[in-house]
DNA sequence: GCTTGTGAAATCTTTCACAGCA
DNA sequence: TGCTGTGAAAGATTTCACAAGC
């Protein structure tokens, strides 16, 4: 395979998986098998090496991967390894539950921003920064150089957050509001729905152990 | 096809995406094309028809699907007609953000029981339970019949609360605690990590149109 | 005429199995 | 000897394209 290779779809869903095993062992361990990392991912070994391979050759036959070393490239990969400035859009429960999320910083996601649409929550401290009023999102997203937005307000004010941050310059934006938004082509966005979790969760009343996002 | 066969994962995945989109339509019209439901839920109009080959023929040639009607059969399919009881334990803002979350009473998920460790923290009203003492789980939740639990304690909480409900018979557990936990092969488990989705997001800067959870 | 339902083709993903290297 | 890296096989999923039915 080698390194410069497009990586598939299914790959990249799993990267992260592996990078939170690997956060998990490092420091414990130098290096892994393929197996140990499957067994701890719950898929496949196979699937791992066939995985890791899209990357380059990073393992040592006979031994393993070198746990630090192969987090680096894992990341490089998947371009995370500058830092990624989050504002979040609705104080409320979810925002702040997202705000003062202790696993953010440790991955290089840093809030940055946060905004809410109640005058009685603006000038409130959520996590380590305060709220602003949604008026002067634009200025303030700019202002702080955000790169990704979390909308976490209730459904009916969803797509007109979503316009704004879209004309303020954000490429990608998280939603958690439960209703969907529609953006341009050049944004990326994410859909995230408990509903739909509790839903499938309920189908499957037989061991599933599938890790799907990631909080 | 026709309705006895076995429903492919894949299929199981976006059912309860199209159940949203049609929620939202109905009302409004009476029947929907496939062409108009995969533009709402972001697919193509083959697999549209094709994940709903397998539930039987339920669509009329020439006019589409009759909206209410495809909700109960789907509905129906995974097993969601009846009323699911949900305890959630962790009562921060997460567990507050899901106790209060209104998008759940209506797709039959009811908040039944709610737990925390902090003593400051029982007594508290969230949603529309009281919140509990942790040590009273067991028997909280068999009192009240609660067949889904959702853990959202901080990391080093999560294993053993897990521990604790399997004990005490619940069969589905949805996890947002930031580590994974373990649990014997009876029990459905859902991780759902952010993290990995904020992950997934920074890598795709391009449109990328996907509804994962549902909240 | 319009839209479903579905075999068949194309594509993507996973798993196998083993050669290759430390 | 032990474990990676990877072609090739097997399996799953998606897309095509069109006959069938309203």
């Amino acid at each position: 395979m080698a390194a410069g290779r497009r990586i598939p779809e299914a790959t990249v869903s799993r990267l992260p998986l592996y990078l939170r095993v690997l956060g998990e062992a490092n420091g414990h361990i130098d290096t892994i098998s393929s197996e140990t990392l499957a067994h701890r991912a719950g898929v496949n070994a196979a699937q791992v090496r066939k995985d890791l391979s899209y990357l380059g050759s990073y393992g040592t036959r006979g031994v393993g991967y070198d746990v630090p070393y192969l987090i680096r490239q894992i990341n490089r990969r998947l371009g995370l390894d500058g830092d990624r400035r989050v504002a979040i859009v609705g104080a409320g429960n979810l925002g702040q539950a997202l705000a003062s999320y202790g696993g953010f910083p440790a991955r290089g996601f840093h809030v940055v921003a946060a905004f809410d649409a109640d005058p009685a929550k603006v000038g409130q401290t959520v996590g380590t920064t305060r709220v602003e009023p949604v008026a002067a999102m634009a200025e303030v997203l700019r202002e702080r150089g955000a790169d990704i937005a979390v909308i976490t307000t209730p459904a009916p004010a969803a797509q007109a957050v979503a316009d704004t941050l879209v004309e303020a310059g954000i490429r990608s934006i998280l939603n958690f509001a439960p209703t969907t938004v529609v953006v341009p082509d050049h944004v990326a966005l994410r859909q995230v729905d408990l509903g739909i979790e509790l839903q499938i969760l309920s189908f499957y009343q037989q061991t599933i152990v599938t890790s799907v996002a990631g909080l």
